[in-house]
DNA sequence: GGTAGACCTGGACGC
DNA sequence: GCGTCCAGGTCTACC
């Protein structure tokens, strides 16, 4: 493809299921305020850049994501900065669907688990478009306040790789250079170690993403990779489709206090969130969550409103604490 | 199996 | 402006 061919900016558009609103949708999980994905109130849009292609050839292009029709099932619609062969756009397409959970077959599942949340329409959760940044992540939110997360994913992205750093990259970095230039902490080993074992293929990370696995030998296999312990293991698991598990953190116990005025210490009120939740089976996690989310709309709006400069660096536990 | 303390960063607070 | 304290989940050593 020539320079002038690649100037003109590859649309893609495609088809979604009848329930999904992008904007909903899109902003239903933190990790939409996270680099390098940017959310656009103004124009209900999501930035973003990504990485198609192949190793030793890889091409970084800029995309806008957004659903012009805005009404329920519309097409999305992905506007690059260049034009992409038959290969790329495959490759592009296939990570927003991941983005975008479209193959998600719970929705209605959850519904029936959970009819409190059929009017809302919530279901679907984003996520990043590999199980690796999603790991990542998750490591960078452990631990720490949102605004730090949100500062070492920036710093990331603009350090290593503006498209999100690959497993061979951050395997080849010095853990005492993501420390010092990316902030992250006494996590720099941690995630050299994980960027290590994705980027080799190892059996500590092979099959996380067949679904056909039973969630326990799942979960139990997340626990044992570097800076995974049981909150990050099941927000992976979410992650990964499985919404058995409940992630919980200190702003679980925030809203166990808050929202649904428990009582108690900690190990008591952890006891009392498992028994809450176990009614919703398999979808538990997506009644947690919901439930979490809709108290934040309540207090800063829908979260599509959420500018990602100011609302979006207000989530954290001891900031919400009534 | 349970628990205490270290790990690191940034924000809040007092002076 | 500086020093101190605290929040936040994982890991290791120890009982």
């Amino acid at each position: 493809m020539s320079e002038r061919e690649r100037a003109l900016g590859s649309t893609l558009k495609f088809a979604v299921p009848p329930d999904y609103v992008f904007r909903r949708d899109v902003c239903s999980y933190g990790y939409f305020l996270l680099a390098p994905n940017r959310w656009d109130p103004a124009t209900e849009s999501l930035g973003r850049t990504f990485e198609v292609g192949e190793p030793g050839a890889w091409l970084t292009v800029r995309a806008v994501i957004d659903q012009p029709a805005g009404s329920n099932g519309s097409p999305v619609r992905v506007r690059c900065d260049q034009r992409l062969d038959r290969a790329d756009l495959a490759s592009l397409r296939s990570q927003v669907r991941r983005m975008l959970n479209l193959e998600d077959q719970g929705v209605r599942a959850f519904h029936r688990s959970a009819p409190e949340f059929r009017r809302s329409g919530r279901a679907r959760l984003f996520r990043s478009p590999t199980l690796f940044e999603d790991v990542i992540k998750t490591v960078t939110s452990c631990n720490v306040a949102w605004t730090s997360t949100i500062r070492m994913n920036e710093r990331l992205c603009t350090v290593v790789n503006p498209a999100f750093p690959r497993p061979s990259q951050l395997a080849r970095r010095k853990p005492g250079t993501l420390r010092a230039r990316c902030g992250v902490g006494y996590r720099d080993v941690r995630i050299v170690e994980i960027g290590r074992l994705f980027a080799s293929g190892a059996s500590a990370v092979d099959g996380l993403e067949d679904s056909s696995r039973p969630d326990d030998e799942v979960y139990e296999q997340l626990l044992g990779l570097p800076g995974i312990g049981p909150y990050a293991a099941s927000n992976v698991m979410q992650l990964l489709g499985r919404y058995g598990h409940l992630p919980v953190d200190t702003e679980t116990m925030r809203h166990a206090r808050s929202v649904l005025g428990m009582e108690g210490e900690d190990k008591r009120l952890r006891e009392r969130v498992e028994e809450h939740y176990r009614p919703y089976g398999e979808h538990r996690f997506r009644a947690y969550w919901f439930e979490l989310w809709a108290d934040y709309e309540r207090r800063r709006g829908p979260a599509w409103t959420w500018d990602p400069e100011t609302t979006g660096k207000t989530f954290t536990a001891s900031s919400l604490r009534d």
